[in-house]
RNA sequence: GCGGUCGUAGCUCAGCUUGGAUAGAGCACCAGCCUUCUACCUUUAAAGGAAGUAAGCUGGGGGUCGUGGGUUCAAAUCCCAUCGACCGCGCCA
C-alpha cells in the first residue's frame, strides 16, 4: 500500500489533472499537503475556499486518517501505525537491497585519472571520492560498473620525471614529488632542459625502446603508490588505461581520415591539423580545436577522442568526473565526437577544494598530500577515541576525510579546514558511524538476536513517526542521487537519518521498556541500522560496531 | 574582453531544477537537560547513588538569502543588470 498515492489518485479523480503532493515544513501541519493556489484562477475561488470544498468531495482515503484544511493547503494527516509498519517491513525485507531501484545497464566510468607524476593532494581527491561514490550508488541500483582510470603516460610531466630520476638509484614513489618540484624549479631558467625533455618525448614517440622502458618505470612505480593510497581508502578501479596506446594507434589516424571527409578539419599555416569547431557554441576566443603537432604526431585531444570513442563503443551508458577546469575542453572533445557520429559520456564537474592557505599546486609543492592527510587523520582520531584500536581509528579517520569532501555539493568550492574535518562532532563521518555504532551497543546489551515479530503500532512517539518517515524517505533519495551523480544528497540525507536517531535516542528508552514495546523498538533501531548501512557504503564509509 | 560556476547566520553548508505556509542544518556562543542504551560508584544486576564527563539532546541569540531592477496574488527560487570570488579561452595533459 503506497498512502501518497492514495491521496494523488483521490485527488486525480476529483479535479482531473496531475497532482502535485508536498510535504509541509511542519509535520504538525501534516503528513503530505496539497496546495490548491493553482486551481483559484479556473475555479474563480480563493484557494482556501477551494481547500475547504475539497474536503467534502474527498471521502475517505485509505491510510489516511484526517484531512485538514489550512489556509490554501489542505493537508493530510497518514495513519502513523501504516506508515511504521510498512518502512520498517520493507527495509526488513530488502535489507542491503533496501533503497535500490534497480536499473541493469553497463556502465563506464572514469574517475580519478590525475597525473601519475607524485602521490595525489587532497583536492585531487575529490575526483575520487565523488567518482569511487556513483561507482557505489550504480552498482547498488543493479547495474554492471566498468572503473576506469585513464593514465596519461606520456606527457611532459612524465618526461620531466624521467630527466629528474636520471642517475638517481631505486627512486620511491615517495621521492617522485620533491624530483617533479626540483625540475621544474631548474627548468624554469634554464632553457636546456625543456630541450632534454622535448627531445625525451620525441624518443618516445618515435617509439625507441629505451625511453619507452624509462617512462614505463617511472610511471609505473606511480601508479602503483597511487592505487595503493587509493586502495587504502576502498577505492578500486576494474582497469587502467594507457594514454600511450594510443600514441601509435591507427585509431588516430581514422579519425582524422573521417574528420577531413566532414571538410572541418584543414591544416594551419604551421601545418598542424586543426578542427574547426565554429557552430558548436564553445565559449573560446578561436573555435578550433588543435589535433597534431607539426609533425603530424597527435596531441592530447586525439588521443583523448580515440579513447573516448573506445569506451563509447563498450558501454552505451558512460560517466566521467572531470574538474571545472576542463569543461571547456570537455565541450570541444564532446563536439568532435558529435562530428564523428558518437555521443560523450556524461560529464560530472566538481570544483576545487581550496585550504585556507590558497589553491594546491603540484608543481609548486604546496600540497596537503592525501596520504599524510590520512595519517593525521588516524592519529587525532586514535586520540579522541575510546577504544584504542588501529584499525577501528583508520576507519573512523578515512571515513571523516570522504564525509568531509563527499558532504559539500559537486560545483561548490570545497572549504577544507582540516580541524573541522577531522572534527567528530556535528555533521561529520564520525557522528554517522557513531550512530550505528550506538545501536549495534545497544544490541550487544541485549544479548538476543533482532526480535522476529513485535507489536509495531506501539511506536507513536513523535521522535519514532519522525525516524520512521526519515527511514522511508531513502529510495526517493537514492533515485535523486543516482539522477543528478551527486553523493552529497546521500551525505545529507545519512546526517538526517543520524539525527533523528539521537534524537529517538534520547526521547525513548529501549532496554529499559517493557518487553513488548522493547522488542518494537528493537525493530526499529535495526532498521535505523540498515539504513545508515546502506548510505554509508554508497559514500564509501564503513561501519564499525564500537569505537 | 568573452564564457561557465558560485555568492544564504561570525564560520562551513542545505534549500533554487518543478516560485507558495514562520528561510533550515552543523560549528562557535549562551542557558538548560539526563535517558549513561560505549564514561563513574554500590549492590540482591536491576535498580539506586553520585559526579560532571559527553563523537548526545532541548531551548536561545544571531540572516537586507551579494546589490539594484523586473515578472507574479506570491521570489532565496524565474528574468535582466551589476559587483565580488573561482575556473576556462591553439600546438600542456
Amino acid at each position: 500500500m503506497d498512502i501518497k498515492q492514495n491521496i494523488t489518485d483521490a485527488l486525480h479523480k476529483i479535479l482531473k489533472k496531475d497532482i502535485v503532493l508536498e510535504v509541509p515544513p511542519d509535520s504538525a501541519l501534516g503528513d503530505y499537503a496539497f496546495p490548491c493556489f493553482n486551481l483559484a484562477k479556473e475555479m474563480r475561488k480563493a484557494p482556501p475556499l477551494i481547500a475547504q470544498d475539497l474536503i467534502k468531495k474527498l471521502g475517505k482515503i485509505e491510510g489516511v486518517s484526517q484531512i485538514k484544511a489550512t489556509g490554501p493547503y489542505l493537508n493530510f494527516f497518514v495513519n502513523k501505525t501504516d506508515i511504521v509498519e510498512e518502512t520498517i517491513n520493507t527495509i526488513r525485507k530488502q535489507k542491503d537491497k533496501y533503497g535500490a531501484s534497480i536499473k541493469k545497464e553497463k556502465i563506464i566510468i572514469e574517475h580519478t585519472s590525475i597525473n601519475p607524476n607524485a602521490s595525489p593532494h587532497v583536492g585531487r581527491a575529490r575526483n575520487a571520492l565523488i567518482g569511487d561514490s556513483i561507482v557505489r550508488l550504480m552498482r547498488f541500483n543493479g547495474a554492471d560498473v566498468d572503473v576506469r582510470y585513464f593514465v596519461n603516460d606520456v606527457g611532459k610531466q612524465i618526461a620531466m620525471l624521467v630527466l629528474g630520476s636520471k642517475g638517481k638509484k631505486n627512486v620511491q614513489f615517495d621521492d617522485l614529488l620533491k624530483i617533479y618540484v626540483d625540475i621544474n624549479e631548474k627548468s624554469e631558467n634554464n632553457s636546456k632542459i625543456e630541450k632534454e625533455v622535448f627531445e625525451l618525448l620525441n624518443n618516445l614517440e618515435k617509439g625507441d625502446a629505451a625511453t619507452k622502458k624509462k617512462f614505463k618505470d617511472i610511471v609505473d612505480i606511480c601508479i602503483k603508490g597511487q592505487s595503493k593510497i587509493f586502495k587504502e581508502l576502498e577505492i578500486e578501479y576494474d582497469k587502467f588505461d594507457y594514454e600511450s596506446k594510443f600514441l601509435w594507434d591507427k585509431k588516430t589516424e581514422e579519425i582524422l581520415s573521417k574528420l577531413k571527409k566532414t571538410g572541418k578539419l584543414f591544416e594551419d599555416e604551421e601545418n598542424r591539423l586543426v578542427l574547426n569547431q565554429e557552430g558548436y557554441n564553445i565559449p573560446v576566443k578561436n573555435p578550433v580545436l588543435v589535433l597534431t603537432r607539426a609533425d603530424k604526431t597527435s596531441l592530447y585531444p586525439l588521443r583523448d577522442i580515440a579513447y573516448t570513442i573506445e569506451k563509447m563503443e563498450s558501454a552505451k551508458k558512460n560517466i566521467i568526473i572531470l574538474g571545472e577546469d576542463q569543461k571547456t575542453y570537455f565541450q570541444q572533445i564532446k563536439a568532435a565526437l558529435d562530428l564523428l557520429g558518437y555521443k560523450a559520456p556524461v560529464p560530472v564537474h566538481y570544483s576545487f577544494v581550496l585550504l585556507a592557505e590558497g589553491k594546491m599546486s603540484t608543481r609548486k609543492g604546496n600540497v596537503v598530500l592525501l596520504e599524510d592527510f590520512m595519517k593525521e587523520a588516524v592519529k587525532k582520531a586514535k586520540e579522541k577515541m575510546k577504544k584504542k584500536n588501529d584499525k577501528i581509528a583508520k576507519t573512523i579517520a578515512y571515513g571523516a576525510v570522504k564525509y568531509a569532501i563527499l558532504k559539500v555539493s559537486n560545483e561548490k568550492n570545497v572549504m577544507f579546514d582540516l580541524d573541522s574535518a577531522l572534527s567528530f562532532e556535528g555533521d561529520t563521518g564520525p557522528y554517522l558511524q557513531y550512530s550505528y555504532a550506538r545501536i549495534c551497543s545497544i544490541f550487544d546489551k541485549y544479548g538476543k538476536k533482532v526480535p522476529l515479530t513485535a507489536d509495531l503500532s506501539l511506536l507513536k512517539d513523535n521522535s519514532e513517526i519522525e525516524l520512521v518517515k526519515e527511514l522511508a524517505r531513502f529510495p526517493d533519495i537514492v533515485k535523486q542521487a543516482a539522477n543528478e551523480l551527486s553523493p552529497y544528497i546521500i551525505a545529507n540525507y545519512v546526517f538526517a537519518v543520524a539525527k533523528r536517531f539521537s534524537e529517538f535516542y534520547h526521547a525513548c528508552p529501549i532496554l529499559t521498556e517493557k518487553e513488548e514495546l522493547k522488542k518494537a523498538r528493537l525493530i526499529l533501531i535495526d532498521a535505523v541500522r540498515q539504513v545508515l548501512a546502506n548510505g554509508l557504503d554508497l559514500l564509501g564509509l564503513k561501519v564499525v560496531e564500537e569505537m
